[in-house]
DNA sequence: TCCATTTGACCAGT
DNA sequence: ACTGGTCAAATGGA
């Protein structure tokens, strides 16, 4: 892990340095220089996809209960205490900086085939004499598991912010958990027949952890081309296989797009995979109420 | 009036 | 019988 970190550590010494020098770099010197930082970074994000991997299959073996620390922030702080801290300041109190924190995901926790199934409209008819059946649980529905942060500020009840747009359709005590499992299914749901649904919850040993349960994918769709990737440093990758390694990417965009502006992260694009359809959210970003359907 | 949230009830799966 | 997921009426806010 330590190779990893200083390959990181590298690479931003790398961007900064590129940074300073740019008004007088000649531009056909550039090609070599971004080569080094690609270089650099591809090198650390393969390496850590590695050891992720690893720590992941020791976690499936092992049957325990993953440990909550957001191991993102922990490795950053190791790597240059003064980063984060510079980071978190450039980026204030703003719903980025609180979207970001949401997206340093600790571990993809479990994918499982879930317990129930879909009613059909004729086997459904007993739903309390209910015209519509009851959607139950799909079996084999994918299903993804992600660790977040809670905001540190403002209602820190709720789930950080993941750019979509959610209704809370029910809440339960859960048996042996401490706090209640909140039921949310994508405001579209409806419209656009969007059968996204999350489920949040705050861990027990841990208050300040939501394990937020992602199941169906949007259909809802607004991105004709891939979007940007200051739309994707704020909306978390839904991925069964690709969430851990991905939001560390996204993280370390975002700490680089906080350093050295905008810009650079979307030049980052060459070091992280956003070109990947499979990592576009395809839902509406949330909309002002005046633009909301009526 | 519309929309989101709350909350008790219903029901399928185990 | 128990539990978790969903429904839908009631409620409140904009």
């Amino acid at each position: 892990m330590e190779e990893v970190m200083s390959l990181i550590c590298h690479g931003v010494k790398l961007v900064k340095e590129l940074e300073s020098s740019l008004p007088e770099k000649p531009p056909e010197s550039l090609p070599t220089s971004l080569d080094e930082i690609s270089n650099t970074f591809g090198d650390a994000n393969e390496r850590l996809k590695t050891l992720l991997e690893i720590r992941n299959s020791e976690t499936a073996l092992n049957q325990t209960k993953p440990v909550i620390v957001s191991r993102a922030n922990q490795m950053l702080m190791q790597i240059e205490p003064g980063l984060m801290q510079e980071y978190w300041l450039r980026c204030g109190e703003s719903t980025s900086f609180q979207g970001t924190e949401a997206m340093i995901q600790t571990q993809l926790i479990a994918v499982d085939g879930g317990g129930g199934r879909t009613l059909t409209a004729s086997e459904g008819s007993g739903a309390s004499g209910s015209s519509t059946p009851r959607q139950r649980r799909r079996k084999g529905e994918e299903e993804r598991t992600v660790l977040v942060a809670a905001l540190r500020t403002g209602n820190t009840d709720m789930p950080p912010d993941d750019n979509h747009t959610w209704r809370k359709y029910g809440q339960k005590e859960i048996l042996g958990s401490r706090f209640p499992r909140a039921y949310y299914r994508c405001t579209h749901q409806k419209l656009y027949n969007c059968p996204a649904k999350k489920q949040v919850q705050r861990l027990d040993d841990d208050p300040f952890t939501f394990q937020v349960t992602y199941r169906g994918s949007h259909t809802c769709h607004i991105y004709s081309t891939a979007p940007t990737v200051s739309a994707a440093t704020s909306i978390a990758p839904i991925s069964s296989t690709t969430v851990t390694s991905h939001s560390l990417d996204y993280a370390i965009v975002n700490m680089a797009d906080a350093m050295f502006g905008s810009g650079v992260g979307a030049n980052m694009d060459f070091i992280f995979p956003f070109n990947d359809p499979s990592q576009h959210h395809q839902c509406f970003p949330r909309l002002d109420d005046s633009e909301r359907h009526k």
